[in-house]
DNA sequence: CCTACCGATCGGTAGG
DNA sequence: CCTACCGATCGGTAGG
């Protein structure tokens, strides 16, 4: 399949400069330059630009998606739950950087059914990530805390990891994932 | 002065749209609609887009700047410094919400010499974070935890309180200094 | 995959 | 502060 390959070879490079200059800064033009073509030959594989982006967001959100349902399914308590979201955070960033940071930064560039699609995909996440979050404050394996802030502060986190993980590329995954999991859960008893 | 006036409504307004849509989403004839006038009449006050971008951006981080002199120059210990740091980012966050989310998300569309000053004044101030936070950890206030992921965590969630800040604005300003203070100071003893 | 090209929109200027 | 307007660039199409 050699138009498949074409066309995430073209996913790849685009998510490359929107994360670089932004969704709305980078013409197609670029994206052409970059794939050494014109910019009319980008439309043999894909159908517009919006698409681009779409597709992009959509395939990294279910990859989260999925890992939030392994993680929910998974013969674990609360806080091996949060420990494996934390890590799954870190793999999928370690993975797919560049993708990540759209769904930190670019999602606001989606208009139409795609942008409500993208956003109830958002709240389902973040109504399972906080449900564990309070089951493990419930469950007295994290200090009392404003769960909302709580959870609010780890994403922010790890929204922003692709950034960290950009200027340190070298670290271990392993590590990393140790290092956040530490970093994150405020436990009772250390 | 009403000229002055003028032109700090056209950035009150140019900060709030540019946080909506993004700075390159946004047309000077959006200000101008905003604004109830022609697109033209802007540039009797103001120079170009890109002038309006810098000048809130400037402004703003200024105000970070001379925070962390304060700071800095206070007769405080490393773990009340930071603490000061802390509730210097909510009280910032809580009365400039828009210009403090462009610090976070549309610098980036700085160019020439603003970007390499903007960039110049970022590496002081997460220098002399950095620093704070690393004297905290050495005067034993703090877990001994991994210094840069410390303040790269911390740094994430002060930029992102400006959208936890939006949906919650009813919140009163020194709750949620203690309550960022409390979240984001893993001390040793509680 | 390319050349030629379109209508729309952009930031900004001239002139009053 | 407005009307009239410019050159540049945008996403995308026609046709081969």
């Amino acid at each position: 399949m050699e138009k498949l390959s074409r066309k995430e070879q073209i996913k790849t490079v685009a998510a490359r400069l929107f994360r670089k200059r932004g969704f709305k800064a980078t013409s197609m033009r670029d994206i052409a330059k970059a794939m050494d073509m014109e910019a009319p030959s980008l439309y043999n594989h894909i159908s517009s630009k919006r698409q681009l982006l779409e597709e992009l967001l959509m395939s990294i959100a279910q990859s989260f998606i999925l890992g939030m349902k392994e993680v929910k399914e998974a013969p674990l308590n609360s806080l091996e739950k949060l420990e494996r979201l934390i890590k799954l955070h870190v793999d999928i960033t370690i993975d797919h950087t560049d993708a990540v940071s759209l769904l930190t930064n670019e999602w606001v560039h989606l208009e139409g059914g795609a942008a409500l699609d993208f956003n109830a995909l958002k709240d389902d996440y973040e109504k399972d990530f906080k449900g564990i979050l309070m089951a493990c404050i419930k469950e007295g394996h994290l200090k009392e805390v404003n769960a909302d802030l709580a959870m609010f502060s780890i994403l922010s986190t790890l929204r922003w990891l692709y950034s960290w993980y950009s200027k340190n590329p070298n670290v271990n995954k392993i590590d990393l994932e140790q290092q956040m999991v530490k970093l994150l859960i405020p436990t009772r008893n250390e």
